[in-house]
RNA sequence: GCCCCCAUCGUCUAGAGGCCUAGGACGCCACCCUUUCAAGGUGGAGAUCAGGGGUUCGAAUCCCCUUGGGGGCACCA
C-alpha cells in the first residue's frame, strides 16, 4: 500500500488499505506500507501520522515499512519513503536516458499548452507531439544556452499492452495512444508513474492492488517495467467507492476522513466490516465478518467490477451492532471520551445498560444522558410545560399528577432509591390517580430528563439520585404554575 | 473530443445455463413486545435481472448492439 500524505487518511485510501493487507494476510504474504512523498509542497508528517495512526487503529499492520509517522522503517528494502529514495529515481532515469529509453524534453509549459488546445480543435486525443524526441545536438545546445530546463520524458513503445488483471481478467490497451510523458520534472523531481514502477520492482511488490481510477496508468507503467528489465507484478484494480450519485467518493458529497468517523464514535470493526463489502462479499449470506474471518474469507476473485455507493445507514447499523456486541466494561471504556470529565467511572459503568442499544455512534451518548450532567435549571430549561401533560390530559392532571408523585417519592430513603421500587410507587401512583401508567410517566420523564423522549425512565431516576430527581419534579411544578394552572 | 471500464430491489449484495414464480441485509411500512425512544420478534411493499437482438430444449447467468453510468486522458497522486 502507498498512501500519499497529502491529506487525513481517506475512507477510499483504508478500503484499498484493506484489501491489499487482507490479499497479503490470506496468502501469507508480505504487507508493505510506502509513503508517496515526492510532492514535497503537499506532503506533512503530520498527514503521515494521522495515515498511520488510522491504519493502525482500523487494526491494519504491515510487515515492512515505517511504523510510526516520522518513525523508523522495518523491512530490507527500505527506505519506504519517496522522498528518501530520490537516488534510485535518478539512477532509473539515467539508465533510461542511456538506452535510448527517455529523452530530455525543453518544451515550455506555454508551447506544450498551443500543441494541446491544437489537438483538442483538431479533436484528436491530448498527448505530447514528440517534438523533443529527436533532437539534433545543436538543438539541445541552442535549448540550453537559452537557459531552458528540460524535463525527461520516456519513450512510449507503439505497442498494445495485455494484463490478467486480478480483479477485471484480462485488459488491453493500445499504447500507440499514448505520447511519450514525462518521468522527471525540469526541477529534477520525479512523477508518480516513474517512481510507483521502480519502487515496486525495487521493493519486490508481487501484487499490485488499488482502485479503478489508476487502470489507465497500468499500460504506462508495464511499458516503463519493461523498459528498466524489471519483473512484472500482478495487478489488481479494484471498484471506487461511489457517491449516493454515484460519481466517484468525494469530500464534497460524502464524509471522507477516517478520522472523522473515529471521532463521532464509529468502531473500528463495524467501519471494517463495512469497508470489505464495498465491493466484496464472501458469496455466501453471512455479513457480520471480523478482521480476523476477513483474513481467511477474502479473495480478490470475489471482488467486483461495479463502484459501490457508500450507504452511510448501513454503516449506522453495523455501527450499533457492534456496539451492542461489546461488553458493558468495554462499551463503558469506550464511552469515557464522550463523556463529562467529571463523570465517574462508576457512575459511567452504570449508565451503559441505559443507553447501549440505543447507541447509533458512542458519540450519541451526550444527547441520552445529558440530564445526568446538567444542572437542574438547565435541564429546565429544556422544556415547555405543555410537554409535561400527557397526552389526553389537561395541564391540571399534570400538575396534580406530579405532585402527587413527588409526595410519594419523597418518603423513599437515598437507599430505596432504586429504579425497581421507583416503579412500583409510580405505578401505584397511576393507579390511585385513575391515570394509564404511560400517561403518568410522560410528565415524569420530562421533569427528570428534560425531554420527552429519553433512557428507561426508572433507571435515569435511580442514576440521577433522589434529591435531584425530586427538585427537578418541584421545578416542573413550578413551571406549571407559572401558566397560571399550578399552586 | 479520445481511450478504457462497468450494469440484479432506493442502497450493499447472493446468483458462474435448469435449484430463480430472483435469496439475504440496510432503509421504508405495518403489527407484536413495551414507561418514551431504541433494541428484539413477525409480516409486507420493493428488481418483467437497463433495453433490444441472438446462441440454447432452456439465460439474470454466454455473444452482439443500443442506452445509461463511471473512470482516465498533467512537468498531481
Amino acid at each position: 500500500m502507498a498512501p500519499s500524505p497529502t491529506g487525513p487518511l481517506h475512507i477510499g485510501t483504508a478500503r484499498t488499505s484493506l484489501y491489499n493487507y487482507l490479499t497479503a494476510r490470506h496468502g501469507g504474504g508480505t504487507f508493505v506500507l510506502r509513503i508517496e512523498d515526492t510532492d514535497v509542497a503537499r506532503s506533512t508528517t503530520e498527514f503521515e501520522r494521522d495515515i498511520i495512526e488510522g491504519l493502525h487503529w482500523l487494526g491494519i499492520s504491515w510487515d515492512e515499512g515505517p511504523q510510526a509517522a516520522g518513525g523508523d522503517d522495518i523491512g530490507p528494502y527500505g527506505p519506504y519513503r519517496q522522498s528518501q529514495r530520490l537516488d534510485r529515481y535518478a539512477a532509473a532515469a539515467e539508465r533510461l536516458l542511456a538506452g535510448g529509453n527517455a529523452y530530455r524534453c525543453y518544451c515550455t509549459p506555454e508551447e506544450l499548452d498551443a500543441v494541446r488546445r491544437e489537438q483538442e480543435a483538431d479533436h484528436e486525443a491530448p498527448r505530447y507531439n514528440g517534438r523533443c524526441r529527436s533532437l539534433s545536438d545543436d538543438e539541445r545546445a541552442a535549448f540550453e544556452a537559452e537557459g531552458r530546463q528540460a524535463a525527461i520524458r520516456f519513450v512510449v513503445p507503439p505497442e498494445t499492452v495485455v494484463w490478467d488483471d486480478l480483479v477485471r481478467g484480462d485488459v488491453e490497451f493500445d499504447n500507440a495512444l499514448l505520447g511519450d510523458f514525462v518521468i522527471v520534472r525540469a526541477d529534477g523531481s520525479p512523477l508518480y508513474n516513474f517512481t510507483v514502477v521502480v519502487d515496486d520492482a525495487e521493493m519486490y511488490i508481487s501484487h499490485v492492488i488499488r482502485g479503478e481510477d489508476h487502470i489507465s496508468n497500468t499500460p504506462k507503467q508495464i511499458a516503463l517495467y519493461r523498459a528498466l528489465g524489471y519483473e512484472l507484478p500482478r495487478f489488481g484494480h479494484i471498484p471506487l467507492i461511489l457517491n449516493p450519485d454515484r460519481t466517484k467518493m468525494s469530500k464534497r458529497k460524502t464524509q471522507t476522513g477516517v478520522d472523522e468517523y473515529r471521532a463521532q464514535g464509529y468502531l473500528p470493526e463495524a467501519l471494517v466490516n463495512f469497508l470489505a463489502f464495498l465491493g466484496w462479499s464472501p458469496g455466501t449470506e453471512e455479513e457480520l465478518f471480523s478482521l480476523r474471518e476477513l483474513e481467511e474469507r477474502f479473495d480478490l476473485d470475489k471482488v467486483h467490477k461495479g463502484g459501490a455507493v457508500f450507504d452511510k445507514d448501513r454503516l449506522d447499523y453495523l455501527n450499533g451492532v457492534y456496539i451492542r456486541s461489546l461488553t458493558d466494561e468495554q462499551l463503558a471504556l469506550a464511552l469515557r471520551p464522550y463523556l463529562p470529565d467529571a463523570a465517574v467511572d462508576e457512575t459511567v459503568l452504570r449508565l451503559v445498560p441505559l443507553v447501549k442499544e440505543r447507541l447509533v455512534r458512542l458519540s450519541d451518548v451526550g444527547e441520552l444522558v445529558g440530564f445526568l450532567f446538567a444542572d437542574d435549571a438547565e435541564v429546565a430549561s429544556w422544556y415547555e410545560s405543555e410537554e409535561l401533560v400527557p397526552r389526553k390530559g389537561e395541564v391540571v392532571d399534570a400538575a396534580s399528577a406530579l405532585r402527587a408523585v413527588r409526595d410519594e417519592l419523597t418518603r423513599l430513603t437515598d437507599a430505596d432509591w432504586a429504579a425497581d421500587l421507583l416503579e412500583t410507587r409510580c405505578r401505584e401512583v397511576a393507579e390511585r390517580l385513575g391515570f394509564k401508567a404511560g400517561d403518568l410517566f410522560k410528565p415524569i420523564r420530562v421533569a427528570v430528563t428534560g425531554r420527552s423522549v429519553s433512557p428507561p425512565l426508572f433507571g435515569s431516576m435511580e442514576l440521577l439520585g433522589r434529591e435531584r430527581s425530586l427538585a427537578r419534579m418541584d421545578d416542573a411544578l413550578g413551571k406549571l404554575a407559572t401558566v397560571g394552572v399550578g399552586g
